[in-house]
DNA sequence: TATTATAGTGAACATAAGTTCACTTGTAAA
DNA sequence: TTTACAAGTGAACTTATGTTCACTATAATA
């Protein structure tokens, strides 16, 4: 049956291109605009086809009826470690899937993104050129690494609290520790290390 | 005026419960869905509300007339390098943002995320326990870090290319380069690292 | 006190949404 | 060829959407 499969491929396809609308509308196109997307001029082929996909699996109307993703357009799945390697095909399905930035991010407004630009945090696997995730509304603790302003300059270091006040160690020998003279403005706790290779 | 700064606080909280609705639903709820969120009665309430959240900012209409978030509600701001340091509340607002699923992800369908088991990529800053972020569709190629089944265990290594065949080397000391013997299955290749602090 | 603006109500409206129906066209199988 | 069915058209229908209008209640201001 080339025929069958000719077919999928085809809703493969449109499925494809309802995505594509949704990562740069951020929000689900209408049968209206379905239509134009895949070249129909009646509403009722696309009707058609959005059926299609939801008895495959692709797409789900929620309680209220609306159409959705069956699995976040942007989200990855999830693998427990490295040595229980990929699963079959047929198992894939069932992993579960987790969104990065939902992963990873919890105060929206409150958090940033800085590129690291020196090797002071290599020893904690923080390399040139990474990014690191900045909360600034997290309250610094002991040993966390944070962004601090220290007599005029910006610096990531391990705050550590000594019985002397505060200490800002680096995660690499080259660098000795600093004890802030005049002034230690504490900008934001690291909650995360993003690195992205090529 | 005490009266206004009350105001704007009802307000952003009647922002905050879109929001929420949001992420929880993954679409903007309707005016009839805003009222029950708000509490009214009234679709004209909403209605207002929605004008002044749009008067203010947070919210837009797009090209289609329909209701957008004017930043992408799981988006942040991305600041140029650790050294430039933090900006003033008032440039806050010209910052670029970024998601990063958008960020970090090409093919969702071919990415998966994995735990790291080990300590052989340590050099290489990775660490144990970080997530790397594994696109499955990606050609492998000389120093790519991938995902490999050798001699039927499941690893992470540095893939190099060289006369008599390809070898896995790690990224410590501690661990000697293989050669694969019998079989060599790459399974993907590492785009990306991502560690979660706490 | 009287006044004026603001927040919310409730009904009515036009529009666009998803859906249904009857029909045509093209292609695969008998 | 004939048959059967899937793919798409086009119009009609229902419902829900955002919007407008007239009105009420509340609270700040003159």
């Amino acid at each position: 049956m080339r025929r069958t499969e000719h077919l999928e491929e085809k809703l493969k396809h449109r499925f494809e291109l309802i995505r594509h609308f949704y990562l740069t509308n951020k929000r689900m196109p209408s049968y209206s605009e379905m239509a134009e997307l895949f070249g129909f001029s009646s509403k009722n082929a696309v009707f058609k086809t959005v059926n299609k996909l939801i008895d495959l699996g692709f797409l789900i109307k929620d309680e209220k009826k609306r159409l959705q993703f069956s699995s976040d357009p942007l989200s990855i799945r999830l693998i427990g470690s490295v040595k229980a390697g990929f699963p079959s095909f047929a198992e894939e399905e069932l992993l579960d899937t987790v969104s990065l930035d939902r992963f990873l991010i919890d105060n929206p407004d409150s958090t940033f993104m800085l590129q690291v630009s020196g090797d002071s945090m290599v020893d904690a696997g923080i390399m040139p050129n990474d990014y690191v995730i900045v909360d600034r509304a997290k309250k610094p603790k002991n040993n966390d690494i944070v962004i601090a302003q220290v007599d005029g300059e910006w610096t990531m270091k391990y705050l550590k609290h000594t019985k002397d006040g505060y200490l800002l160690v680096a995660a690499n020998d080259k660098y000795k520790p600093i004890k802030p003279k005049s002034e230690l403005v504490i900008a934001g706790v690291v909650i995360s290390v993003v690195r992205k290779y090529r």
